[in-house]
DNA sequence: ATGGCTTTATGCTAAAGA
């Protein structure tokens, strides 16, 4: 089974991306972030054959998964604090198995309320997979982190030193949801530098490689063990008015 | 580089992204 996770940075802007590359890759599952708007062009991906689950905000954020099969959605939002209106959360069993699509807050600047909204999310995301771990269900959480793990993960740690996305605060937070048993899936097979996920519009940033690896897939202990590879497909960064994310893929054993 | 692009919106400048 293959799962992708992709931020395409408005679903409006990039439909005819979205639909070439799911006819060159076909995966099972395609986990979308940061759609921003309240429409969604649903009939695109019905024709292409997929389901569409969509969890809709006007302007920003808003997440997608579209599957091959209808799946059952069990969440679509983060348990937590009830008066938090932003679309970043969308849980559905599928096939058995359990998958969660997010797309956590971005954080800067670091001195203001973004950060700690970022923060106080991203313990509201640990205490949910922590529930699902207490309960035996097993997980694939895929998504936009806006967190860079690790040095490797980034062209130049100097430069994203003092960023939220790199802040000690936002890797703890990592580390924490990982020791719930969790695996960081593209790890397992690649520990090099120089991976990364999205690449900034300004300064030349995709020519000259300077990215960073914030687009992540964990599993769950029982999927783990299911693991057959995951690859991110620079392809699509190339393209004309890309999106400043790329996908990243995973395949798990039927 | 408190910003070199890119996107959305009861729009024509502002806010957000990372």
């Amino acid at each position: 089974m293959k799962i992708a996770t992709w931020n395409v940075n408005s679903i409006k802007a990039r439909l005819d991306h979205a639909i070439k590359w799911l006819g060159d890759e076909k995966p099972d599952i395609l986990m979308m972030q940061e759609l921003k708007g309240l429409e969604f062009p649903a009939d695109a991906f019905t024709s292409a054959g997929y389901q569409v689950n969509f969890v809709p905000q006007k302007t920003y954020n808003g997440v997608a998964i579209i599957s091959c099969q209808p799946p059952a959605v069990i969440l679509d939002r983060l348990p937590g604090d009830d008066s938090d209106e932003q679309a970043r959360y969308l849980e559905i069993e599928y096939q058995g198995l359990r998958l969660i699509n997010i797309y956590a807050p971005n954080g800067n600047p670091v001195d203001t309320d973004k950060f700690t909204y970022k923060l106080s999310w991203l313990n509201r995301l640990y205490h949910r997979l922590s529930q699902l771990r207490q309960q035996q269900i097993d997980f694939i959480i895929g998504g936009d982190f806006n967190i860079i793990p690790e040095e490797r993960d980034c062209h130049d740690p100097r430069v994203w030193a003092n960023d939220a996305l790199f802040r000690i605060e936002s890797r703890q937070a990592w580390r924490a949801i990982l020791n719930l048993g969790l695996t960081d899936a593209f790890r397992i097979q690649n520990k090099g530098a120089g991976h990364y996920t999205f690449w900034d519009y300004q300064a030349g940033a995709w020519p000259q490689n300077k990215g960073i690896r914030i687009d992540h897939f964990l599993l769950s202990p029982v999927i783990a063990d299911r693991f057959i590879g995951c690859t991110i497909d620079k392809t699509p960064r190339g393209w004309e008015k890309a999106s400043d994310h790329t996908p990243v893929m995973l395949e798990i054993a039927a």
